[in-house]
DNA sequence: CCCCCAATCTTGTCGGTGACAAGATGAGAG
DNA sequence: CTCTCATCTTGTCACCGACAAGATTGGGGG
């Protein structure tokens, strides 16, 4: 076994993604990971320090990517909205752990970094969306508070299974239905 | 120390409300849970079977609690929504727990039988608020998605700090953004 | 070219945890 | 009064996270 694994930081970070997408982030077990990954039960810890450390690197990695997500979603603010449910869905283990503090260290710089240029994304479409003013940010809570439900509740399995496998197909009229579908507000 | 606690099961089920609102259902562990109550560290399993076991009973628990507080907001729909978030400010523990069905046995039928319950007053107000037919199933997620995605991320601290205090108030002109205020939908 | 150093990974250990097994206790039925 | 059984305790095991100390190796300075 080379002692020196190449990548061995990306390699645990893929592992625990694999891991928390099967059963959770409260399950997962560093000891777990290092086995998953080939190497010692201690070799985490070199890189992260401790079990809050790599999930505060992932959400860091997870914040980045919604960031990214929004960013290519472009001007349109449903479009954003769906872009959001989709790194959820399909980011699913970053999720879960990016808005349960308590797992990680969320007052790390770089997860203020992270979070603060993806929620500056989120306003500026907020703000493009229904015109300066207060209602703006009201806005952008509404709309945000929309998608994050949807995507917590499709995650969870709370939602009724007549909705179909699709969850952006079964949002996208759910998402219409706040500021009406162009003729109350979203000037576009 | 008596052998016989008098009522030990609800008392751990009160310890690890409290519990889990102090530090989240992650760090909930039995053996401090059975040092808060004053008895051995096997003491839970003989009520619960196992930690699993725990979370299920708190979570039946809980969507008693959901559907008598919908229940008790009455017909307007807005309330209804705000009695949501209310329970879930009020009854963190119950509702952190609550849609993570990885923590409890969710096909237990206790649960489905609570939940069933929750969600059935919580259809019946979509169906008085949107009238009868297709668009009143898509009413009720759209509302349920947009407080539930408020009171996640009211929990989880991710709202900005300016939304002020108290989360119904800061909800009210939220809610009402759906459906607009009683002119578009919501004949009452 | 070689050696040393520092980053990387391993081995060993400790206290804490969940689950299980077996035993002690006492409340209530008869 | 005694038996019975639900309730709770004691004891144990494997696993986990954190820490300490040591082994390995690649790369840069001599």
């Amino acid at each position: 076994m080379a002692y020196h694994h190449g990548d061995l930081r990306r390699a645990l970070l893929d592992a625990a993604v694999e891991m928390i997408e099967e059963s959770g982030p409260a399950a997962l077990s560093l000891r777990e990971l290092a086995r998953r990954a080939g190497v010692s039960h201690a070799a985490p810890a070199h890189h992260f320090g401790d079990k809050q450390g790599l999930l505060t690197a992932l959400v860091v990695q997870g914040f980045e990517l919604l960031g990214q997500a929004l960013t290519e979603a472009g001007e349109d603010f449903h479009e954003a909205g769906l872009a959001y449910l989709r790194f959820a869905v399909d980011h699913r283990a970053h999720f879960e752990v990016m808005f349960r503090p308590e797992l990680y260290r969320a007052e790390a710089p770089e997860v203020l970094a992270a979070s603060a240029r993806a929620s500056e994304v989120l306003d500026h479409g907020a703000r493009a969306a229904v015109g300066a003013g207060q209602d703006a940010e009201m806005a952008g809570i509404a709309a945000w508070s929309l998608v994050h439900g949807f995507a917590s509740l499709w995650i969870s399995g709370a939602l009724p299974s007549r909705v179909g496998e699709d969850p952006v197909a079964a949002a996208r009229p759910v998402v219409h239905m706040l500021f009406g579908r162009g003729e109350n507000g979203v000037p576009r």
